[in-house]
DNA sequence: AAGAAAGAGTTGTATAAGCCAACTATCCGC
DNA sequence: GCGGATAGTTGGCTTATACAACTCTTTCTT
């Protein structure tokens, strides 16, 4: 499965027509998107990829509630709720009940929560590594700022469901 | 929220340090991992991402065989098998029994899987047009190279399950 | 201030997609 | 023609997700 995978024949070398560009940005996002998940269950059985992220937003927003992480990341409310019951019962994030709203559960990473991220973390990033290694700098930082921004939009553009 | 969601608080500006980028990099490749099943999904409820790079790949290849569907994808094939079920219970595919091979059955779109492949391409593409409808021409072409080169890795190196 | 509306979260139920293992049927090598 | 490999199917299980109905708390309206 290491050869090529897409959709369509067309390549776009520096220098295609827009049109072409986006067909291809749209390919190889999606060509992306399919293996993602399925290879990142592998790497890390102990951490789905959505558990993954849902530990990364909390230790990056230091703390949140459930509601944000559903909103942030296009997840039914209940879907995030079992998320976080299995990762509270995994002992990697605690609730603490908001004293000013007793709605609100605020999410903590544990210890122990912090720990395995960062393990997670570090792995993915020795595989990222790997993969990104022959890269010139400036095309890091380059790719690095396209994707912000393409992922940006969603937060930009009111309602409309994203990509 | 546009802006940064990184395990550590840096920011790749143009000219920041490649590591940053390769974080950046990661992080909002997962982050988009993440969302694309689950938008795919509510986009098209008449076919799945994977329903759809499976069409997609009999239209590329002009028919191929349900092992090799797992074997390019990553899937089981009994996964395969049941996708494939569903798409001809659809009538969007058929199978033909090779005439060389018994056990073989070849994959093949039918009119209406064309033409169902055709509309989801076509509004696929818009909603990615629309999401990059603000990007200047050179910024796009430059984004689908980088897509498409980080994809390739995987053709090159030997064996590794890619990301 | 009382009642209505809105918000946060949980739980019940259903579906989809995936994996593994066991199975059938065919083919290939010798 | 027998044994092993290959193609595909099926049964059983798990996980991730959505939607809807529900509870509890807060906020808004009059």
């Amino acid at each position: 499965m290491t050869t090529a995978e897409m959709p369509d024949e067309t390549t776009v070398t520096p220098g295609g027509r827009p049109a072409e560009a986006v067909e291809t940005i749209q390919r190889e996002m999606t060509a992306f998107a399919r293996r993602a998940r399925a290879s990142a269950g592998r790497m890390h059985p102990e951490l789905s990829l959505v558990s993954y992220t849902l530990l990364g937003h909390l230790e990056e927003r230091d703390g949140c509630r459930a509601t944000d992480l559903a909103a942030h990341y296009a997840l039914d409310k209940s879907t995030v709720s079992r998320q976080v019951s299995a990762l509270e019962r995994a002992e990697l994030v605690e609730r603490r009940v908001d004293p000013d709203d007793h709605r609100v559960q605020v999410l903590h990473l544990t210890e122990a929560g912090r720990h395995i991220l960062a393990q997670v973390t570090e792995s993915r990033r020795t595989a990222f590594r790997e993969r990104l290694a022959g890269w010139p700098e400036e095309d890091l930082v380059r790719f690095a700022a396209y994707l912000e921004r393409y992922n940006a939009w969603q937060e930009a553009a009111p309602g409309e469901d994203q990509h």
